[in-house]
DNA sequence: GTAGATGCAAAACCTTTGCTGTGAT
DNA sequence: ATCACAGCAAAGGTTTTGCATCTAC
């Protein structure tokens, strides 16, 4: 028996019900450092578990979101990318030639965003955003 | 006949086939103040010639936004949302429990954008932000 | 033992497409 | 007369769900 994932531990700590598949799913995504698509995850955790079902793991990336688990992302194709949460709030910058993801965070923006919201009388609950580039070289 | 909408004058100067299906989801999107999804220009089509197909809105709205006269958005819902392009960029403010939708500009935030990008080696081709808010007195 | 999880297949969405007939230029 | 377009229904991809069975607690 292996020892548990971060997210397991997470889960745990949530008093989820830890069945097999839960565990599998859970190292997957703690293994993972990209931001894979649930078909992605189902792929991963096939080769530990050849028997999971893809309706578990969204069943289950649904329920990790939901618990602050995971967060979820929408890069522009058609299917939701997923990446464990953490403390430090990141945002996305998407080459678009290779697909290849890069996080950065910028402090400034932050605060640039809780004040445009702060114009319109409201509070910044939450945000969105991706930027989508191309490499300089390549790009002559 | 109708005077031609503003956003039929752009497909005419494209040089697009103006059918009359054309003309009506083009005065349709001319006359949205929102942005709605394909079903929302459906339905308002619907209106003026009950006999229109939401196969031809898939395929209108696809082609206005290859000849950005429309942009495309996501905000998060199932399904994608169009407006009309404007010159002026924008972004999205998003009030969560009403669901307006408020744009604005902040070129504060563009600049930081395309800094950042550069920061990669990278040129910023396109964006997406949005932003998710609470009215301020309904928090409490 | 029981509430909740899984697997499977079916269905729900949103969107695209093949085909045939129609209409704009 | 062309050639692109429209309508319809079927199919595509992603995600959800009903139901019977199973399993962690």
């Amino acid at each position: 028996m292996t020892a548990p994932s971060r997210i397991e531990r997470l889960c745990i700590d949530r008093g989820m019900k830890m069945t097999g598949q839960r565990r599998t799913i859970a190292r997957v995504l703690s293994e993972s450092e990209d931001h894979p698509n649930v078909d992605d995850v189902y792929k991963r955790a096939s080769k530990i578990d050849s028997k999971i079902s893809i309706a578990t793991v969204y069943r289950t990336v649904r329920l990790l979101e939901e618990s602050n688990i995971l967060d979820k992302h929408d890069f522009g194709d058609g299917s939701a990318r997923y990446e464990e949460a953490t403390d430090s709030h990141h945002d996305h910058l998407i080459d678009i030639q290779s697909g290849e993801v890069i996080e950065f965070h910028n402090e400034e923006i932050e605060a640039l965003q809780r004040k445009i919201t702060e114009q319109y009388g409201m509070t910044l609950v939450g945000h969105r955003l991706e930027l989508f580039g191309v490499q300089k070289d390549k790009k002559k």
